[in-house]
DNA sequence: CTAGGGTTAG
């Protein structure tokens, strides 16, 4: 290693960017050596630390060169690449400036651009606004307007970024592809999506991959991925940016399959995904509860040799918690070396939503004892694992805590969490209390979660009372009217039931469809009630056949209440027969290995009846049944369930 | 020296 003199020396005698050389490992080098020597400026890592970066700056003070423009340029334009942030407390970036007497353009857009990267980009607009009316620096050029229109599209400030597009015309720019670029990135986060359709129609001839992964970006973040889509299919070459904004466009709107289709897509090309893609289309099979579908993105991830990043493994952990299989999720998350707060509150949400409300509070204290620091949704599942685990009082303890020892202030969700806790332990009146406490327009989320208690606990008046006033509040809410009807049904008052059924559908109350759905034979298949549409329908129809033979034979009697009671007591027992999930489950004895574990997707919350079936099921035929319902988890293994029929 | 997506939890 050369002395810092000797450096110094040969930094003075040949030239002064020279120093990079020195300073910049080889291994982490852009380009090969041979290339490199003919370009100094190539041998910057592609994001330098910031010890690196001051390395250098060390060297250029050391070598008298802090007036130099053009090797401060290169200086700040490392600052702006590096990963660290360089201007909490003083600005690092601007003092390295300042030093400069005369700023060359190539340093002052540096500057601009590392504004535009701090947490005060509008500094950014306002040194350009400075270039402008100064003598004293340069004038703009095309390389000054990506960055500070990066700046303005950071902070929303349209105004001024209408007079820079202005600027952009006057002095000539508008036709650069770069400039072009961010202008449309611009409009597109003002959510002006017509601007930015203008200037990408502007001119057909200024365009690249960017230009337009830009406006397909504008319209995704608009919602209109039907507009993305026509131009996607238009667009001459497309990059992995451009499949990522279509994935994460589809998934983020909601259009959880057509991500899928599209990552499939991809995928048959031949083209390798990048991370966020990845974690999209996790997310997307998670959210569909689709085991499979998961697992296949996991052995992708695996074949292609992906670096295992801990938002990547996040992202698996919950897959595996959402599509039932806790333990997977057990095994990655032991397994991962780094964790953060996000594995910790996936980790703690999935066990909660499993029953395992006791290993939920085990991690939770390891995860303080860690040193991390909750945030509300870590309390959301905390809270929820108490709930499940009928641990009253640690939830009580848990709620102050939150409050008093981390100063978090509850939200909807919380009181939600500690109305269900309450309620569902029959501390009604503590509920109650709880509700009419909070000042803040109670939401009737939380009534509905009260109602709920009121149906665990049979208590009609109070029932009554709310499911009433609920039902008022939101005619067109079906669940109100349902929650309602099956408490009657409950207490037997069955002229009540067929009264609030007939008034859900004189209202005209959007009645959800409840489907259910199995993985099986590398395809989805989703059933509703009574469906007949299956192709193996027939053979399905007679396993329920079977299936009600020998639960009849061991003894079971259809509990017939939670539906319409004006229609003929078999007729009743046929509807209930055949619920979705009891289609489901019957194609899955059908289809999967003997032995084998069936897992059901819901999208509505399983009915008592089904329930209970699906526990004699799991007892009678020796099979593991899981459930996803609208919001928990049931694990029906030998005649019982993990929810411990609490739900 | 220019640009684009920035994902994951209730």
């Amino acid at each position: 290693m050369p002395s810092i003199s000797s450096i110094v020396f040969t930094i003075k005698s040949k030239n002064a960017s020279f120093l990079y050389r020195l300073l910049i490992p080889i291994q982490k080098c852009r380009f090969s050596i041979a290339t490199t020597f003919q370009s100094p400026l190539r041998f910057l890592p592609v994001s330098p630390s910031l010890q690196q970066v001051k390395q250098a700056h060390a060297l250029i003070i050391t070598a008298g060169l802090t007036n130099d423009s053009t090797i401060t340029g290169h200086l700040l334009a490392a600052l702006a690449l590096s990963p660290s942030p360089t201007s909490s407390s003083f600005n690092y970036p601007l003092a390295v400036f300042r030093r400069i007497q005369n700023a060359n353009i190539f340093a002052t857009n540096n500057m601009i651009r590392c504004l535009a990267k701090s947490e005060t980009p509008y500094d950014s607009v306002a040194l350009y606004a400075d270039m402008c009316r100064s003598s004293l620096l340069p004038k703009p050029n095309n390389y000054t307007f990506p960055f500070v229109l990066q700046a303005c599209s950071k902070v929303l400030a349209i105004v001024e970024g209408f007079q820079i597009h202005a600027h952009i015309v006057r002095l000539g720019f508008a036709q650069d592809v770069y400039v072009r670029n961010a202008l449309i990135h611009f409009y597109s986060a003002c959510h002006r999506t017509e601007s930015s359709r203008h200037i990408f129609d502007e001119n057909s001839e200024s365009r690249d991959v960017v230009t337009w992964n830009s406006i397909l970006a504008a319209y995704a973040r608009d919602g209109q991925m039907d507009l993305a889509e026509t131009l996607f299919v238009e667009m001459p070459d497309k990059d992995v940016i451009s499949w990522s904004t279509m994935i994460m466009g589809h998934v983020q709107g909601g259009l959880l399959e057509k991500g899928l289709e599209c990552f499939r897509e991809m995928r048959e090309r031949g083209l390798r995904p990048n991370e966020a893609i990845l974690v999209t289309i996790l997310s997307a099979s998670a959210q569909l509860g689709l085991l499979e579908q998961g697992r296949l993105v996991h052995k992708t991830i695996e074949s292609l040799n992906f670096p295992m990043s801990v938002s990547l493994n996040t992202a698996l952990i919950d897959m595996y918690a959402k599509c039932g299989c806790i333990d997977r999720s057990k095994e990655i998350f032991n397994k991962m070396a780094h964790k953060d707060v996000w594995s910790c509150n996936v980790m703690i949400c999935g066990l909660a939503a499993h029953g395992l409300g006791k290993e939920a509070l085990a991690l939770f204290r390891w995860f303080t004892s860690e040193g991390f620091k909750p945030v509300n949704i870590t309390f959301v599942g905390v809270l929820n694992a108490c709930s499940r685990a009928g641990l009253v009082d640690d939830g009580r303890r848990y709620f102050k805590s939150m409050i008093e020892d981390y100063g978090i202030e509850p939200e909807m969700e919380h009181y939600g969490c500690m109305v269900d806790l309450l309620g569902r332990a029959g501390f009604i009146a503590e509920a109650l209390e709880l509700i009419e406490k909070i000042t803040i327009k109670p939401d009737p989320v939380l009534w509905g979660t009260l109602l709920g208690a009121c149906k665990i606990h049979g208590l009609v008046e109070l029932g009554e009372t709310i499911g009433k006033k609920l039902i008022e509040l939101d005619p067109t809410h079906d669940g109100h009217y349902v929650l309602l009807a099956s408490i009657y049904a409950k207490a037997k008052k069955w002229e009540d039931v067929s009264r609030v059924r007939r008034m859900m559908v004189d209202r005209g109350a959007n009645k959800v469809a409840g489907w259910s759905l199995i993985e099986a034979e590398g395809k989805v298949h989703r059933f509703i009630a009574g469906d007949k549409e299956h192709e193996r329908s027939p053979e399905i129809y007679q396993m329920l056949e079977v299936i009600t033979k020998r639960l009849a034979e061991s003894g079971y009697l259809p509990d017939i209440s939670p539906i319409l009671h004006d229609i003929q007591e078999e007729e009743k027992e046929n509807v209930i027969k055949e619920h979705s999930e009891r289609l489901a489950i019957a194609f899955g004895l059908l289809v999967t290995e003997v032995g084998g574990c069936i897992r059901i997707v819901k999208n509505l919350r399983v009915c008592g009846d089904c329930h209970e079936v699906s526990k004699m099921i799991s007892k009678v035929f020796q099979r593991e049944i899981i459930v996803r319902d609208g919001s928990r988890f049931h694990h029906f293994k030998g005649g019982n369930c993990s929810c411990l029929d609490f739900w």
